[in-house]
DNA sequence: TTGACATACATAGAGCATCTAGGTATAATG
DNA sequence: CATTATACCTAGATGCTCTATGTATGTCAA
């Protein structure tokens, strides 16, 4: 298809990171708990991605070492990473859009 | 993520067969018309969907010649094939709502 | 105190859906 | 008569996500 499906997974975590720096973790907790059980992420799915919004500058990262002496990778969403997730946002309403037309038999 | 997105192609493939029996060629200039040209399907995509659909018992075949002398092959959807689709729009909604809470930082 | 589970990061390789690029053949159109 | 539209097809590449692992530390129950 012309128009591809936004790349959910990087969409989903920009949305994420638009609120607040989050921890790559949290960010798994989030996704399961806002949508209710429906996004499991795997550690697997997430770190690579997460690597890869920083490499293009989407993101920003930070270390950081809680009183317990674990280690977080933060992220911050940048001005870039607002621009893109804008921009998919708007991508997925209108994929999404065409699928309910379909479905519906238009 | 535990629950993958619906493939798309093949559901939306169906959806259109719902309604009436159509050829290849058919559904990718409907898929066009229908979602106001968001999914433009080339057909090194359609064939092989179809293909794995008919392989699969989603649905039937049958070949048809018109007065002008060209070969078309008609497809239907079957029983199997329509239950399969309302499995792949349950998930569809499911999936969609999730992305729309996301989206909308619940 | 030890074994299990949760936290927190990470990578390599597989799987699978879709796309790109090519091919064949006929009909219509300018 | 050459180009575009119709109508089918396949092989191979691409790219996103998953599976399977690995490391290391903290917590909690038996």
């Amino acid at each position: 298809m012309a128009k591809k499906e936004p790349a959910s997974v990087s969409m989903l975590v920009l949305a994420l990171l638009k609120g607040r720096e989050m921890y790559g973790y949290q960010i798994i907790e989030e996704l399961d708990k806002r949508s209710e059980h429906v996004f499991q992420m795997k550690e697997g799915t997430l770190y690579p991605v997460l690597h890869g919004l920083e490499k293009e500058r989407l993101v920003t990262a930070r270390e950081a070492v809680t009183e317990k002496g674990r280690t977080r990778r933060y992220y911050t969403i940048t001005e870039k990473g607002l621009r893109v997730l804008d921009e998919k946002e708007k991508e997925w309403r209108t994929f999404s859009t065409a699928v309910t037309a379909i479905l519906a038999g238009a």
